[in-house]
DNA sequence: TCTTGACCCTGACGTAACGTCAGGCCTGAT
DNA sequence: ATCAGGCCTGACGTTACGTCAGGGTCAAGA
């Protein structure tokens, strides 16, 4: 449609309809990251259809935490995105585990609080130190036993990659089962089977120890114990759940 | 002993041994964050014991990533540590989601790239049109009254397929990163964070009664509830298991 | 004593990704 | 013509330092 085509729109429109803010629009074009495709005769910033696309596959970049000139560059040349993403994910990988690191020290930190008034500073510099110590070690690992080291972490990689998606798989797989059997007797035989499913890959996690299990059963069989705000909060479907519940309870 | 007293180092000699570089201990002194004790006639900055003794408190605060100015007002008042460490412990826990999201969103990235050769966008602003919603929805928790919010849930609720995968991944990617730390202590921080991380996932699954939690955690206590045959019946690796008993035991 | 090299000082710009004015032009409606 | 509201281009602020640049200080060797 030559409608789409010509559509312009000056700065706050776009902004809006993009979910930016226009002084960051400002950023980009000066930045080279996104100009707009026109200006008016009084200089104003037109942008069209295309601006948007381009500017989507920004944000969508930016969201995963590259940086505006590393999206520059793998918008020009369109290549490389495959081992930018790799790359980044290593990245987060080792900022996410960087946090946990400082999440544990806080809370190691607070329990340390409670009893006493006082902060243990002795305490929160051994676990840094402890941490730190790891990243030396995890450091030298990468980078001194580049040829040993290749084998085992490569395989070491493919397992976890194909544990992630079997287990992945495994619970996707048995929520769907489980929403596709909704309309069945969860005391029945379908249901049954699905509630086994259910107790075996739960048992994975739990290490399937007798005790455990028990706990769990009892669990299951009081309705009570699945709180609202829990449900919420790792979404599992209430009729999934609810089927689930009753094929757990019989 | 005056011998501690009096020890004064000048800045290299004082940077290292507080593993900062000179360049720190300078923004620091112009922040007013860490003023040497002393000077010396010709201006150079004399550090003594006592300063050593707050740089660590200083770096011991910044590894948990407060801010510079906040360590400064910490330390000044020296209360409201607390409900600093309180604050910054959600932050961080908030930082934590963001990066599982976008790891999330570049594994499912990487996926579509596999068989095509393009960079699916729409599929990444699927999946980040999500993210932003469950944000939002958090968000909207804090903010809004509790029936304004019964709306927004009711949509968080049609999503709730991705989010079912969302509780599956965050297993994935628990055991992905005990894997990686295998050759980690478990009893040291980095262990602990993943043991915290598996008990609070399982909460999610336990409904979080504390009744089964308190079993829980005591079953976690006694090694020998971990049987071996189970263990291979199930897609958690030996090693995993092992390392997390180790973890869970301390 | 002069010089040399190692160490110290302050000041100032650069970084990432914009937020936030400030001063001034453009446009559409009254 | 005027006025509000949008747009423009600077330009400084933010965070926690890194990295010169230009210039003193100090102890040791020639």
């Amino acid at each position: 449609m030559k409608h789409d085509i010509d559509t312009l729109y000056r700065v706050n429109e776009f902004a809006e309809l993009a979910g930016v803010t226009v002084r960051t629009l400002h950023h980009y074009d000066r930045l080279g990251l996104l100009k707009p495709s026109r200006r008016s005769g009084s200089g104003y910033r037109l942008y069209g259809n295309r601006d948007l696309a381009r500017l989507e596959q920004i944000v969508v970049l930016k969201f995963l935490g590259l940086p505006l000139k590393q999206i520059r560059d793998l918008l020009k040349k369109e290549s490389g995105l495959p081992e930018s993403l790799r790359r980044q994910r290593r990245v987060l990988a080792d900022k996410r585990r960087q946090l946990d690191s400082a999440i544990h020290a806080i809370e190691t930190a607070e329990q340390s609080l409670k009893p006493k008034q006082e902060p243990d500073w002795n305490l929160f510099k051994k676990i840094i130190k402890e941490i730190e110590m790891q990243n030396d070690t995890e450091w030298s690992k990468k980078y001194y036993t580049p040829e040993a080291q290749a084998k085992v972490e490569d395989r070491k990689k493919l397992w976890s990659l194909e544990l992630q998606e079997k287990v992945s798989r495994q619970w996707s797989e048995l929520f769907a089962d489980i929403e596709a059997s909704l309309h069945e007797d969860p005391a029945g035989p379908k249901g049954q089977a699905l509630a086994a499913r259910w107790k075996e890959l739960l048992a994975g996690f739990t290490g399937g120890d007798p005790e455990i299990q028990k706990g769990l059963n009892k669990m299951w069989a009081d309705k009570d114990n699945w709180p609202e705000l829990r449900r919420q909060e790792y979404a599992i479907k209430p009729e999934v759940q609810a089927f689930i519940m009753k094929a757990m309870g019989k």
